[in-house]
DNA sequence: CCAATTAGTTTAAAATATCAAACAAAAAGC
DNA sequence: GCTTTTTGTTTGATATTTTAAACTAATTGG
């Protein structure tokens, strides 16, 4: 953070000299000399007196950009930055259309069923398995599920969880649709 | 502008005491109490200095938003328990309006940070901390997720998570929108 | 060209911030 | 209850910033 070069650049860009700032601020010129030759550290109550002079609250001024950049490139500069620091990301469910957000923490004790297949409203959904096992019928299609799978599909189709292991297995899904927007419905319907 | 009274209700949002932040940012404890208590108006250093026992950018302290509003994290002690067929439901977020569907496992090591907060198209994201602990960042307000705590909020608000412990944090997130039909970006963009 | 103005820099007192240590008050253990 | 720990506060010594004024350099105007 050079807080001197930044006061310059600002100062500038008003067509202020360091005298006329200093007077409108109520300092002196030495000391927005010094700031911006980062001589010293000026005091916050400084700061702000110079800011006054502009004037410019401290938010703006500590967020303004000194130099001009292009939105969608500064996006794609800290999208290759996240990944750089090390956060690993895996893609469960791809692909998606349109329509509302839920996420529910599932937990099935050993023998827990959601029932008969039934068919919800136009969505989808999607989850990973974080404990245990759970086992997934979709359109008729049976399939395992250890911890770390996950799982995507329309729930247009009929679909049904069981655990028919001997321990408790969470899975944590989301899913879309109208059904969403309500709650209980969502929950029971699964 | 109240100095004081920003550093103080951030420090206390970070849950460390006077001395522990000093610590950290290398300044004695008294430093902290007069500063909070506007007896003095902190150099410039000084504050880099407090700022970076957090850590915090000065842009962020500034514009941090101090006041709570609407809810955007459900803590797991909060979130609706529903129980259907010996399945345990627990709902994280509710009400959502319309878009795709991401479900992304995020494993966060020590240190990992999104980087600066950035702003995604129209869309939501919800989430739940598996393991570990979590810091999020949304529209400048700070909040501390731990293993069972969820979030939601909207998208076109600027975020970050970032995992200030010792441990490996995981996290599953499923997040709506349009760019959520491009899995790369909306993976890395997380 | 030479004074007069304006620019930014530097210097030694005055004002202020920071440290180290002691203080008070509350919370945590026992 | 009592001690120990942790919290935030205060105080005198030290370090730093701020001022006021002098200084240099460059520019403007006559």
């Amino acid at each position: 953070m050079d807080l001197g070069e930044r006061l310059q650049v600002i100062r500038k860009r008003h067509g202020l000299s360091q005298r006329e700032l200093a007077k409108r601020a109520g300092v002196t010129n030495s000391t927005i000399s010094m700031i911006e030759k980062n001589t010293v550290s000026p005091s916050f109550s400084s700061l702000l007196k110079v800011l006054k002079g502009f004037p410019m609250s401290v938010e703006e001024f500590f967020t303004l950009d000194l130099v001009k950049s292009d939105q969608v490139i500064f996006r794609a500069h800290e999208q290759a930055e996240m990944q750089a620091q090390g956060v690993a990301l895996q893609l469960i469910g791809h692909n998606i259309p349109d329509r509302g957000l839920s996420m529910l923490k599932e937990t099935y004790p050993p023998g827990a069923d959601t029932g008969a297949e039934m068919i919800k409203y136009e969505g989808e959904e999607a989850g990973t398995v974080i404990e245990g096992e759970i086992e997934l019928t979709v359109d008729y299609k049976i399939y395992h599920l250890q911890p770390g799978d996950g799982y995507f599909f329309r729930t247009t189709l009929p679909h049904r969880f069981r655990n028919l292991g001997q321990h408790t297995a969470i899975v944590i899904s989301a899913n879309t649709g109208p059904t969403s927007t309500h709650p209980d419905q969502t929950a029971i319907g699964k």
